[in-house]
DNA sequence: TTGTACGCGTTATCAT
DNA sequence: ATGATAACGCGTACAA
C-alpha cells in the first residue's frame, strides 16, 4: 500500500494525499478527512525509508557504546538509556545502539556514522576531557548531545549530574564521621566525571584542612576486580585509609570483599561508599552508602535537548541534575585501629 | 559525494560504478580498481537510505524490550545483547532497540515494526508459551529469531539454554545435600523458560521420590522485592522449605535478605540458589550458588541464525547451549532446625 | 564489458 | 486547493 495506490484509490494526486497526510494547511478540510479515512481503512503506512530519502532526515539517533566496558551493563546507565529511548519513541524517533570494539578506530567509527546518513544526531555517553569525539562532531556541525560536562560546553549540548557536589558531600560526610585518611578509587582519569568528582573530594578535604596523599587517589575502570586489587594495595600500605570512596557500587562491592579478606569489617572499622544505587546495593551486606540520581529524568532531558536541536521544539531543559546521598551501612565512624 | 558524481569524475556510467563497487563479476578488472581507488580518494560512501529504498532491504534488525522490566538491566541479557549487536555490526547490520510501554498494545507494536520497512527481521527476547508474537510473525512470514524454545519451534528460529537441565542439576544438588523441602521461586509462568525450569525441578523431585507441595512453586517477575516477599511467606508458613531455588541472582539476593531478616543464616541453615551469575553474585555474602551460560555465544548464534535466514550464508548453528553450575556459599546441607 | 533507462516511495517546487 | 513533475541516491533489467 503505497501513497500512489492510495491516491489512485481516492482519485487524487500523490501530492494532495501527501499534504493531507502530513498536516499541511493548504488542503481542503473534506479532502483531508477523506484521505485520512481511506488511509486508515486501507492500512496505509508511509514507508520510512522513502521518507528519509526524500526528506534527507532519518528520524533516527545513534549512540555508540564500547562493547567491552560494563557501561551497557551498568544499571544506572541502562536506565538512562531506556528512558532516552522511551521518550524518543514517543516522538517517533528511533535509537540505534552500536557497539565499538577495542581494535576499532573510534574517530573513524564516529565519522562513518556521521557520514552514513543513518542518523540525524548522536548521543555521547561519557564525555572525556578534551573529547576528540566532540571536536569531530563540531567540525562536521553534526547534532549531538552529551551526558557529561566540561568547561566550555554549550547549554544546548549537555546534560550532567553534579558529580562534584556529590563527592563533596560524600567526602564531607566521611570527615564529619571523624575520618582523616580518605582514599578515593576514582573512575578512569580521562572522564570528565572523574575530574569533577576529584574536585569535589579535594574541595572537602581542603576545607577541612586535611592532608591529601596523592597515593590515595586512584583511577581505574568501573570493575569490581579493579577495586579489589586497589583496595588490597591501599590497606596493605604503610598508611592505610580508614575510608574509601568508590566510583560506583560495583567497585564498592569489590572494595568490601577485599577489606573482609584482609580481616577488616566494612561498615564497622573501615568505611566504604559507592555511587549509582545499583539494584543490589541495598541488599548486600553491609548495604552500600551511595549516591543516586534521577536516571529517567536524565535520559528524557537528553532526548529533549536533541529534539530542540533537530526540530523546532523548545522543550525547557534542565542541564544539571542533583544527586541524593543514600546513607546505609557500608560507611561508619573512624576508629583508632582494627577491632 | 554521490555515485553520480563519482561516475562523472571517472567518466563512467553510474551502473558501471555501482557494479564495480558491489563486487559484480562482469566488470573489467582495471575499471574496478580505478573505481575503488577513486571512491577511496574522494571518500565516497554509499547512502544507506537510498540503498534500502532501491533494494527493499534495510540491513537493520529490531528487538523490542519491555521498558518497565529489568530485562534491559539484567546483566546476563545485556551481555547477550552486546554480543548480538557486535556480530551484526561486523556483518554491516544495525540493531534497533525499541522499548514498549505497559499501555501499548504489544501486537500492534510488533505489527507496526513489521510493516514499517524499518527492519528486515526481529529478535524475540523471552518467548512465552503460545507466544502471540510468533503467531503474528509467522502469519506475516516475517523473519525472526527467538531466545527461548517451545515444543514445535523450528531449528531455524531459536536459540536457547537448557533450562530444564540446569534446574534439574540444581534440584538434584539440593537433594544430595539432604534437602527434601525445596521451594522454587520461578519467573513468570507464561515464559517458556519458566516451564522448562519447572520441568527440571519436578523431574529431580520425582526421581528422588519427594513430595511436591504446590505451595512451594511460586511465580513472579525477576525482582528482588518479589523474592523478598515470597520468601517471607514461605518461611513463615507452617511448613517452611530448607532450600529455595530462585529464578535469578537478583531474586536470590532478595531471598537471602529476607531469610536473614527472619533470623535464618543463608548458606548455613537455609539453602538459596540463583541463576545467571550476575556480576555481584560472587561478591555478596554468602556468595550465590548459581548457573551460568555463555552469553556471548548465545548472542552470536542468534545473529548467525538471523543471517542464515536473510542472506545466503550457512553458518553452522548450535541451537542449544549448555549451562554450568557454579557452587558457592549460598546453599548448604539440610539441617534439622534453626541454629 | 559498459551504458541507458526506469523504479523504489516519498517530499517539494512550481504551475494551474 | 490541487496536480504534474522533478528530485533524493541507488540497484538493475535490458540494450548495446
Amino acid at each position: 500500500m503505497s501513497i500512489k495506490k492510495l491516491a489512485e484509490y481516492l482519485g487524487l494526486s500523490k501530492s494532495t494525499v501527501s499534504r493531507a497526510l502530513n498536516g499541511y494547511l493548504d488542503v481542503n478540510k473534506d479532502t483531508r478527512e477523506k484521505v485520512l479515512k481511506a488511509a486508515q481503512e486501507l492500512g496505509y503506512k508511509a514507508n520510512p525509508t522513502a521518507k528519509r530519502l526524500a526528506s534527507g532526515k532519518s528520524r533516527t539517533l545513534g549512540i555508540i557504546l564500547p562493547s567491552d566496558s560494563n557501561m551497557f551493563v551498568s544499571p544506572a546507565f541502562a536506565k538512562v538509556l531506556v528512558s532516552l529511548s522511551e521518550f524518543l519513541a514517543q516522538q517517533d524517533y528511533q535509537l540505534i545502539v552500536t557497539t565499538i570494539f577495542d581494535w576499532q578506530d573510534e574517530t573513524q567509527v564516529y565519522l562513518d556514522l556521521i557520514t552514513s546518513g543513518l542518523v540525524d544526531g548522536i548521543f555521547i555517553a561519557r564525555t572525556r576531557c578534551n573529547d576528540l569525539r566532540l571536536t569531530l562532531l563540531e567540525k562536521h556541525r553534526f547534532p549531538y548531545v552529551c551526558f557529561g560536562f566540561e568547561e566550555g560546553f554549550s547549554k544546548e549540548s549537555f546534560i550532567d549530574v553534579d558529580n562534584q557536589q556529590a563527592f563533596y558531600q560524600l567526602t564531607q560526610r566521611q570527615i564529619s564521621l571523624g575520618h582523616t585518611q580518605i582514599a578515593f578509587i576514582n573512575a578512569s582519569a580521562e572522564l570528565t566525571l572523574s575530574q569533577a568528582r576529584k574536585e569535589g573530594y579535594l574541595r572537602a578535604m581542603k576545607e577541612a584542612g586535611l592532608v591529601i596523599e596523592s597515593d590515595w587517589i586512584l583511577h581505574a575502570e568501573l570493575k569490581q576486580e579493579n577495586a579489589l586489587l586497589m583496595t588490597e594495595q591501599l590497606m596493605q600500605s604503610n598508611n592505610p585509609p580508614t575510608s574509601i570512596l568508590c566510583a560506583d557500587d560495583s567497585m564498592a562491592l569489590g572494595a568490601i570483599a577485599s577489606c573482609e579478606a584482609l580481616g577488616y569489617k566494612p561498615g564497622i572499622n573501615i568505611a566504604i561508599t559507592g555511587y549509582g544505587d545499583y539494584q543490589h546495593s541495598r541488599y548486600v551486606k553491609p548495604a552500600i552508602t551511595t549516591i543516586k540520581y534521577d536516571t529517567s529524568a536524565v535520559g528524557k532531558e537528553m532526548a529533549k535537548l536533541m529534539l530542540n536541536k533537530l526540530e523546532n521544539t523548545a522543550f525547557h531543559i534542565q542541564n544539571w541534575h542533583q544527586t541524593e546521598m543514600l546513607v546505609r551501612q557500608s560507611d561508619c565512624h573512624a576508629r583508632a585501629s582494627k577491632i
